[in-house]
DNA sequence: TTTTTTTTGGAACATTCATTCTATAATTAT
DNA sequence: ATAATTATAGAATGAATGTTCCAAAAAAAA
Protein backbone atom coordinates (compact mmCIF):
# COMPACT_ATOMS: atom_id res chain seq x y z
CA UNK A 1 0.00 0.00 0.00
CA UNK A 2 2.29 2.69 1.05
CA UNK A 3 5.95 3.87 1.51
CA UNK A 4 7.73 3.96 4.31
CA UNK A 5 9.41 6.46 6.09
CA UNK A 6 13.33 7.30 5.12
CA UNK A 7 14.63 8.36 8.11
CA UNK A 8 14.19 6.87 11.80
CA UNK A 9 12.11 9.26 13.72
CA UNK A 10 13.64 7.84 17.37
CA UNK A 11 17.62 9.27 16.03
CA UNK A 12 15.86 12.49 14.26
CA UNK A 13 13.91 12.97 17.64
CA UNK A 14 17.34 13.20 18.94
CA UNK A 15 19.03 15.56 16.81
CA UNK A 16 15.80 18.22 17.67
CA UNK A 17 16.25 17.39 21.09
CA UNK A 18 20.01 18.48 21.06
CA UNK A 19 18.92 21.20 19.15
CA UNK A 20 16.35 22.53 21.88
CA UNK A 21 18.96 21.65 24.32
CA UNK A 22 21.75 23.82 22.88
CA UNK A 23 19.38 26.78 22.30
CA UNK A 24 16.42 26.77 24.46
CA UNK A 25 12.61 26.44 22.68
CA UNK A 26 12.43 30.24 21.32
CA UNK A 27 15.54 30.44 20.38
CA UNK A 28 15.42 27.43 18.52
CA UNK A 29 13.21 28.49 14.91
CA UNK A 30 11.56 25.55 12.55
CA UNK A 31 13.92 25.99 10.25
CA UNK A 32 17.02 25.14 12.58
CA UNK A 33 15.32 21.96 13.05
CA UNK A 34 14.68 21.50 9.10
CA UNK A 35 18.18 21.88 8.69
CA UNK A 36 19.68 20.17 11.56
CA UNK A 37 17.06 17.17 12.03
CA UNK A 38 17.59 17.45 7.90
CA UNK A 39 14.19 16.46 7.41
CA UNK A 40 11.81 18.05 5.27
CA UNK A 41 9.12 20.76 6.45
CA UNK A 42 6.16 18.48 6.08
CA UNK A 43 7.93 15.30 7.60
CA UNK A 44 8.52 16.93 10.56
CA UNK A 45 5.31 18.23 10.70
CA UNK A 46 3.88 14.78 9.69
CA UNK A 47 5.88 12.74 11.88
CA UNK A 48 5.99 14.62 15.55
CA UNK A 49 3.23 17.16 15.13
CA UNK A 50 3.70 21.45 15.73
CA UNK A 51 6.67 22.81 17.36
CA UNK A 52 5.22 22.88 20.53
CA UNK A 53 4.51 18.71 20.87
CA UNK A 54 8.24 17.79 18.56
CA UNK A 55 9.34 19.43 22.08
CA UNK A 56 7.41 17.56 24.03
CA UNK A 57 8.85 14.62 23.45
CA UNK A 58 12.18 16.06 23.16
CA UNK A 59 11.38 16.82 26.94
CA UNK A 60 10.15 12.92 27.29
CA UNK A 61 12.89 11.86 25.48
CA UNK A 62 15.38 13.51 27.57
CA UNK A 63 13.70 12.71 30.67
CA UNK A 64 13.24 9.32 29.91
CA UNK A 65 16.90 8.96 29.26
CA UNK A 66 17.96 11.01 32.29
CA UNK A 67 16.47 8.71 34.39
CA UNK A 68 17.24 5.49 33.20
CA UNK A 69 21.11 6.72 33.20
CA UNK A 70 20.53 7.60 37.34
CA UNK A 71 18.63 4.38 37.94
CA UNK A 72 21.59 2.50 36.62
CA UNK A 73 23.75 3.97 39.61
CA UNK A 74 21.59 2.33 41.81
CA UNK A 75 22.70 -1.35 41.49
CA UNK A 76 26.66 -0.41 41.50
CA UNK A 77 27.66 0.38 45.33
CA UNK A 78 25.89 1.18 48.40
CA UNK A 79 23.24 3.63 48.85
CA UNK A 80 25.55 7.14 49.40
CA UNK A 81 27.78 6.74 47.19
CA UNK A 82 25.10 6.14 44.14
CA UNK A 83 23.86 8.81 45.41
CA UNK A 84 26.78 10.41 45.07
CA UNK A 85 28.11 9.03 41.57
CA UNK A 86 24.25 10.40 40.45
CA UNK A 87 25.05 14.29 41.71
CA UNK A 88 28.56 14.21 40.44
CA UNK A 89 27.90 12.30 37.06
CA UNK A 90 25.26 15.15 36.55
CA UNK A 91 27.52 17.74 35.04
CA UNK A 92 30.77 16.02 34.76
CA UNK A 93 29.90 14.28 31.65
CA UNK A 94 28.27 17.61 30.19
CA UNK A 95 28.99 18.89 26.59
CA UNK A 96 30.39 22.10 26.27
CA UNK A 97 27.96 25.21 26.50
CA UNK A 98 25.11 22.27 27.22
CA UNK A 99 22.92 23.17 30.37
CA UNK A 100 21.00 20.43 31.64
CA UNK A 101 17.04 20.77 29.43
CA UNK A 102 15.17 19.91 32.48
CA UNK A 103 16.21 22.77 34.17
CA UNK A 104 16.65 25.02 31.47
CA UNK A 105 13.28 24.95 30.42
CA UNK A 106 12.22 25.11 34.19
CA UNK A 107 13.03 28.84 33.86
CA UNK A 108 12.41 29.31 30.09
CA UNK A 109 8.94 27.76 30.27
CA UNK A 110 7.29 25.83 32.91
CA UNK A 111 6.10 29.46 34.65
CA UNK A 112 4.32 30.14 31.35
CA UNK A 113 3.24 26.60 29.95
CA UNK A 114 0.99 24.27 32.31
CA UNK A 115 2.31 21.36 30.40
CA UNK A 116 5.61 21.74 29.87
CA UNK A 117 5.46 22.62 33.42
CA UNK A 118 3.79 19.09 34.41
CA UNK A 119 6.00 17.64 32.44
CA UNK A 120 9.43 18.55 34.27
CA UNK A 121 7.38 18.38 37.49
CA UNK A 122 6.83 14.31 37.16
CA UNK A 123 10.62 14.12 36.16
CA UNK A 124 11.34 15.33 38.64
CA UNK A 125 9.21 13.65 40.77
CA UNK A 126 10.36 10.93 39.23
CA UNK A 127 13.98 11.22 40.26
CA UNK A 128 13.73 12.66 43.53
CA UNK A 129 11.91 9.34 44.63
CA UNK A 130 15.07 7.60 43.18
CA UNK A 131 16.76 9.75 45.48
CA UNK A 132 14.64 9.17 48.13
CA UNK A 133 14.76 5.50 48.33
CA UNK A 134 18.53 5.29 48.01
CA UNK A 135 18.89 8.01 51.04
CA UNK A 136 16.48 6.01 53.41
CA UNK A 137 18.66 2.47 52.54
CA UNK A 138 21.40 4.99 53.53
CA UNK A 139 20.02 5.90 56.83
CA UNK A 140 19.19 2.42 57.31
CA UNK A 141 22.47 1.15 56.75
CA UNK A 142 24.01 4.48 59.07
CA UNK A 143 25.63 5.96 56.30
CA UNK A 144 24.04 9.30 56.90
CA UNK A 145 22.78 10.89 60.52
CA UNK A 146 19.47 9.05 62.05
CA UNK A 147 18.30 12.97 62.17
CA UNK A 148 18.28 13.80 58.19
CA UNK A 149 14.63 13.50 56.48
CA UNK A 150 15.22 11.67 53.01
CA UNK A 151 12.57 12.90 51.90
CA UNK A 152 13.44 16.34 52.16
CA UNK A 153 17.29 15.82 51.44
CA UNK A 154 15.79 14.00 48.47
CA UNK A 155 14.26 17.25 47.39
CA UNK A 156 17.36 19.23 48.22
CA UNK A 157 19.75 17.08 46.10
CA UNK A 158 17.29 17.59 42.97
CA UNK A 159 17.23 21.46 43.96
CA UNK A 160 20.90 21.68 43.66
CA UNK A 161 21.49 20.12 39.99
CA UNK A 162 19.90 23.77 39.12
CA UNK A 163 22.51 25.62 41.40
CA UNK A 164 25.63 23.75 39.88
CA UNK A 165 24.11 24.25 36.28
CA UNK A 166 24.21 27.71 36.74
CA UNK A 167 27.39 28.32 38.22
CA UNK A 168 28.29 25.97 35.38
CA UNK A 169 26.93 28.73 32.61
CA UNK A 170 28.30 31.87 34.72
CA UNK A 171 32.10 30.75 35.68
CA UNK A 172 32.62 27.46 33.60
CA UNK A 173 35.18 26.28 36.39
CA UNK A 174 35.20 22.96 37.24
CA UNK A 175 37.29 23.45 40.24
CA UNK A 176 34.36 25.50 41.89
CA UNK A 177 31.51 23.08 40.58
CA UNK A 178 33.75 20.32 42.37
CA UNK A 179 33.88 21.97 45.47
CA UNK A 180 29.69 23.20 45.74
CA UNK A 181 29.42 19.66 45.13
CA UNK A 182 31.50 18.55 48.16
CA UNK A 183 30.00 20.76 49.97
CA UNK A 184 26.14 19.68 49.13
CA UNK A 185 27.04 15.81 49.41
CA UNK A 186 28.73 16.86 53.07
CA UNK A 187 25.86 18.07 54.07
CA UNK A 188 24.14 15.30 53.63
CA UNK A 189 26.10 13.05 55.06
CA UNK A 190 26.80 14.85 58.42
CA UNK B 1 15.37 75.25 22.02
CA UNK B 2 13.47 71.80 22.47
CA UNK B 3 10.80 69.75 24.13
CA UNK B 4 10.84 67.66 26.75
CA UNK B 5 10.16 64.20 27.60
CA UNK B 6 6.42 63.59 28.26
CA UNK B 7 7.68 60.46 30.53
CA UNK B 8 9.93 60.03 33.31
CA UNK B 9 12.38 57.00 31.60
CA UNK B 10 13.36 55.29 34.99
CA UNK B 11 10.05 54.83 35.62
CA UNK B 12 8.70 52.99 32.25
CA UNK B 13 12.47 51.10 32.31
CA UNK B 14 11.11 49.27 35.42
CA UNK B 15 7.37 48.52 33.58
CA UNK B 16 9.96 47.25 30.86
CA UNK B 17 11.95 45.04 33.38
CA UNK B 18 8.99 43.71 34.86
CA UNK B 19 7.02 42.35 31.56
CA UNK B 20 10.81 40.71 31.02
CA UNK B 21 10.63 39.47 34.73
CA UNK B 22 7.79 37.65 33.86
CA UNK B 23 7.94 36.38 30.24
CA UNK B 24 12.04 36.09 29.33
CA UNK B 25 13.56 37.80 26.64
CA UNK B 26 12.61 36.01 23.42
CA UNK B 27 8.76 35.65 24.55
CA UNK B 28 8.42 39.15 25.06
CA UNK B 29 7.58 41.33 21.97
CA UNK B 30 8.52 44.77 21.49
CA UNK B 31 4.74 44.63 21.17
CA UNK B 32 4.58 44.12 24.49
CA UNK B 33 6.66 46.17 25.95
CA UNK B 34 4.81 49.41 23.39
CA UNK B 35 1.69 48.04 25.45
CA UNK B 36 3.19 47.62 28.70
CA UNK B 37 5.60 50.58 29.49
CA UNK B 38 2.43 52.42 27.14
CA UNK B 39 5.38 54.41 24.90
CA UNK B 40 5.56 54.72 21.44
CA UNK B 41 7.42 52.56 19.17
CA UNK B 42 9.54 55.64 18.41
CA UNK B 43 10.05 56.54 21.95
CA UNK B 44 11.35 53.20 23.04
CA UNK B 45 13.95 53.19 20.59
CA UNK B 46 14.98 56.93 21.26
CA UNK B 47 15.61 56.69 24.69
CA UNK B 48 16.99 53.18 24.95
CA UNK B 49 18.38 52.02 21.80
CA UNK B 50 16.80 48.37 20.35
CA UNK B 51 15.37 45.62 22.35
CA UNK B 52 18.54 43.83 23.83
CA UNK B 53 20.03 47.06 24.92
CA UNK B 54 16.68 47.46 26.53
CA UNK B 55 16.91 44.19 28.32
CA UNK B 56 20.62 44.84 28.84
CA UNK B 57 19.41 48.01 31.59
CA UNK B 58 16.37 46.11 32.73
CA UNK B 59 18.91 44.01 33.93
CA UNK B 60 20.98 46.67 35.37
CA UNK B 61 18.60 48.17 37.03
CA UNK B 62 17.44 45.01 38.86
CA UNK B 63 21.04 44.10 39.42
CA UNK B 64 21.53 47.60 41.09
CA UNK B 65 18.25 47.19 43.07
CA UNK B 66 19.50 43.95 44.00
CA UNK B 67 22.33 44.43 45.65
CA UNK B 68 21.25 47.61 47.60
CA UNK B 69 18.66 45.25 48.83
CA UNK B 70 20.92 42.95 50.16
CA UNK B 71 23.30 45.59 51.30
CA UNK B 72 20.56 47.20 53.64
CA UNK B 73 20.47 43.80 55.46
CA UNK B 74 24.29 44.40 56.45
CA UNK B 75 24.12 46.68 58.93
CA UNK B 76 20.86 45.73 60.58
CA UNK B 77 21.61 42.61 62.68
CA UNK B 78 24.57 39.76 63.15
CA UNK B 79 26.89 39.01 60.33
CA UNK B 80 25.47 35.23 60.31
CA UNK B 81 21.64 36.66 60.95
CA UNK B 82 22.14 39.22 57.87
CA UNK B 83 23.13 35.88 55.70
CA UNK B 84 20.24 34.41 57.10
CA UNK B 85 18.12 37.51 56.60
CA UNK B 86 19.29 37.63 52.93
CA UNK B 87 18.64 33.98 51.82
CA UNK B 88 14.79 33.72 53.50
CA UNK B 89 14.47 37.79 51.94
CA UNK B 90 15.27 36.57 48.52
CA UNK B 91 12.24 34.41 47.56
CA UNK B 92 9.73 35.32 50.82
CA UNK B 93 8.68 38.46 49.19
CA UNK B 94 8.35 37.60 45.74
CA UNK B 95 5.30 38.44 43.44
CA UNK B 96 3.14 35.29 42.48
CA UNK B 97 4.47 33.90 39.30
CA UNK B 98 7.95 35.97 39.12
CA UNK B 99 11.05 34.08 39.44
CA UNK B 100 14.62 36.30 39.96
CA UNK B 101 15.29 37.65 36.53
CA UNK B 102 18.93 37.22 37.25
CA UNK B 103 18.72 33.20 37.57
CA UNK B 104 15.91 33.03 34.59
CA UNK B 105 18.61 35.22 32.33
CA UNK B 106 21.45 33.00 33.23
CA UNK B 107 19.37 29.93 31.41
CA UNK B 108 17.79 31.74 28.77
CA UNK B 109 20.22 34.26 27.31
CA UNK B 110 23.80 33.45 29.38
CA UNK B 111 25.11 30.43 27.57
CA UNK B 112 24.59 32.20 24.15
CA UNK B 113 25.45 35.89 24.50
CA UNK B 114 28.40 36.69 26.11
CA UNK B 115 27.56 40.21 26.69
CA UNK B 116 24.27 39.15 28.87
CA UNK B 117 26.70 36.82 30.60
CA UNK B 118 28.98 39.01 31.34
CA UNK B 119 26.50 41.21 33.21
CA UNK B 120 24.77 38.47 35.00
CA UNK B 121 28.25 37.16 35.68
CA UNK B 122 29.59 40.43 37.71
CA UNK B 123 26.38 40.91 39.60
CA UNK B 124 27.03 37.61 41.00
CA UNK B 125 30.20 38.55 42.04
CA UNK B 126 28.91 41.07 43.54
CA UNK B 127 26.22 39.27 45.32
CA UNK B 128 28.83 36.56 46.47
CA UNK B 129 31.31 39.24 47.43
CA UNK B 130 28.85 40.63 49.95
CA UNK B 131 27.90 37.09 51.60
CA UNK B 132 31.68 36.60 51.83
CA UNK B 133 32.29 39.31 53.76
CA UNK B 134 29.65 38.98 56.02
CA UNK B 135 30.80 35.06 56.76
CA UNK B 136 34.26 36.08 56.92
CA UNK B 137 33.14 38.35 59.98
CA UNK B 138 30.46 35.54 61.12
CA UNK B 139 33.52 33.21 61.41
CA UNK B 140 35.50 35.20 63.52
CA UNK B 141 32.69 35.71 65.56
CA UNK B 142 32.73 31.99 65.83
CA UNK B 143 28.94 31.99 64.38
CA UNK B 144 30.17 29.28 61.88
CA UNK B 145 32.58 26.77 62.91
CA UNK B 146 36.26 27.57 61.96
CA UNK B 147 36.58 24.92 59.34
CA UNK B 148 34.22 26.82 56.70
CA UNK B 149 35.85 28.26 54.01
CA UNK B 150 33.57 31.56 53.63
CA UNK B 151 34.44 31.92 49.50
CA UNK B 152 32.89 28.70 48.78
CA UNK B 153 30.48 29.26 51.52
CA UNK B 154 29.33 32.78 49.28
CA UNK B 155 29.51 30.69 45.86
CA UNK B 156 27.31 27.84 47.30
CA UNK B 157 24.24 30.53 48.62
CA UNK B 158 24.56 32.11 46.05
CA UNK B 159 24.09 29.08 43.40
CA UNK B 160 21.62 28.14 45.99
CA UNK B 161 18.85 30.80 44.93
CA UNK B 162 18.87 29.20 41.89
CA UNK B 163 17.47 25.80 43.40
CA UNK B 164 15.08 27.76 45.57
CA UNK B 165 13.60 29.53 42.43
CA UNK B 166 13.64 26.76 40.68
CA UNK B 167 12.09 24.21 43.37
CA UNK B 168 9.13 27.54 43.53
CA UNK B 169 8.43 27.51 39.74
CA UNK B 170 8.03 23.53 39.95
CA UNK B 171 6.11 23.51 42.71
CA UNK B 172 4.80 26.85 44.21
CA UNK B 173 4.95 25.32 47.98
CA UNK B 174 5.95 27.56 51.09
CA UNK B 175 6.76 24.72 53.30
CA UNK B 176 8.88 23.06 51.15
CA UNK B 177 11.10 26.07 49.97
CA UNK B 178 11.46 26.83 54.50
CA UNK B 179 12.78 23.19 54.39
CA UNK B 180 15.61 23.42 51.73
CA UNK B 181 16.48 26.84 52.83
CA UNK B 182 16.83 25.69 56.75
CA UNK B 183 19.30 22.96 55.45
CA UNK B 184 20.84 25.34 53.25
CA UNK B 185 21.87 27.68 56.07
CA UNK B 186 21.77 24.69 58.16
CA UNK B 187 25.07 23.48 56.28
CA UNK B 188 26.95 26.71 56.51
CA UNK B 189 26.11 27.06 60.53
CA UNK B 190 27.52 23.51 61.40
C1' DT C 1 6.44 85.54 18.11
C1' DT C 2 9.56 83.06 15.75
C1' DT C 3 12.95 79.69 15.35
C1' DT C 4 14.87 75.49 16.42
C1' DT C 5 15.02 71.09 18.15
C1' DT C 6 13.05 66.89 19.72
C1' DT C 7 9.32 64.11 20.95
C1' DT C 8 5.53 61.88 19.32
C1' DG C 9 2.12 58.92 16.80
C1' DG C 10 1.40 55.77 13.51
C1' DA C 11 2.22 54.03 9.20
C1' DA C 12 5.63 51.46 6.60
C1' DC C 13 9.46 48.28 6.18
C1' DA C 14 11.86 44.12 5.46
C1' DT C 15 12.57 39.90 7.72
C1' DT C 16 11.58 35.97 10.06
C1' DC C 17 8.30 33.14 12.11
C1' DA C 18 5.34 28.77 12.30
C1' DT C 19 2.42 26.44 9.42
C1' DT C 20 0.00 24.65 5.23
C1' DC C 21 -0.47 23.42 0.49
C1' DT C 22 0.43 21.30 -3.90
C1' DA C 23 2.56 18.50 -6.98
C1' DT C 24 5.72 14.85 -7.53
C1' DA C 25 8.17 10.77 -6.33
C1' DA C 26 8.34 6.44 -4.15
C1' DT C 27 6.94 2.08 -2.52
C1' DT C 28 4.05 -1.31 -0.77
C1' DA C 29 0.16 -4.51 -1.52
C1' DT C 30 -2.85 -6.26 -4.77
C1' DA D 1 1.95 -4.24 -13.72
C1' DT D 2 -1.29 -1.57 -11.57
C1' DA D 3 -3.50 0.81 -8.03
C1' DA D 4 -3.44 2.94 -3.75
C1' DT D 5 -1.27 5.42 -0.37
C1' DT D 6 2.08 8.02 1.82
C1' DA D 7 6.50 10.45 2.06
C1' DT D 8 8.85 14.11 0.13
C1' DA D 9 10.41 18.65 -1.64
C1' DG D 10 9.86 23.23 -1.83
C1' DA D 11 6.99 26.96 -2.78
C1' DA D 12 3.45 29.70 -0.66
C1' DT D 13 0.95 31.72 3.15
C1' DG D 14 -0.20 34.91 6.51
C1' DA D 15 0.87 36.50 10.85
C1' DA D 16 4.29 38.37 13.89
C1' DT D 17 8.80 39.91 14.43
C1' DG D 18 12.22 43.99 15.27
C1' DT D 19 13.23 48.27 13.24
C1' DT D 20 12.94 52.72 10.63
C1' DC D 21 10.81 56.58 8.57
C1' DC D 22 8.04 60.74 8.13
C1' DA D 23 4.93 64.24 9.03
C1' DA D 24 2.91 66.70 12.71
C1' DA D 25 2.85 68.45 17.29
C1' DA D 26 5.04 70.48 21.14
C1' DA D 27 7.84 73.30 23.80
C1' DA D 28 12.00 75.52 25.04
C1' DA D 29 15.07 79.40 23.77
C1' DA D 30 15.79 83.41 20.90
Amino acid sequence: MARNKAFDPEERLEKARDLFWQKGYNATSMQDLVDGMQLNRASIYDTYGDKHALFQQCLSNYAKQALKDYKQCCQVCSPIAAVEHIVRKAIANRKEGQTCLMVKTSFELASMDQEIKDLVKNQALDLIYVLQELLEKAKQAGEIPADKDPGVMARFLYSSFSSLWMMDVLFNDKQLIDQLTDHILRSIRQ
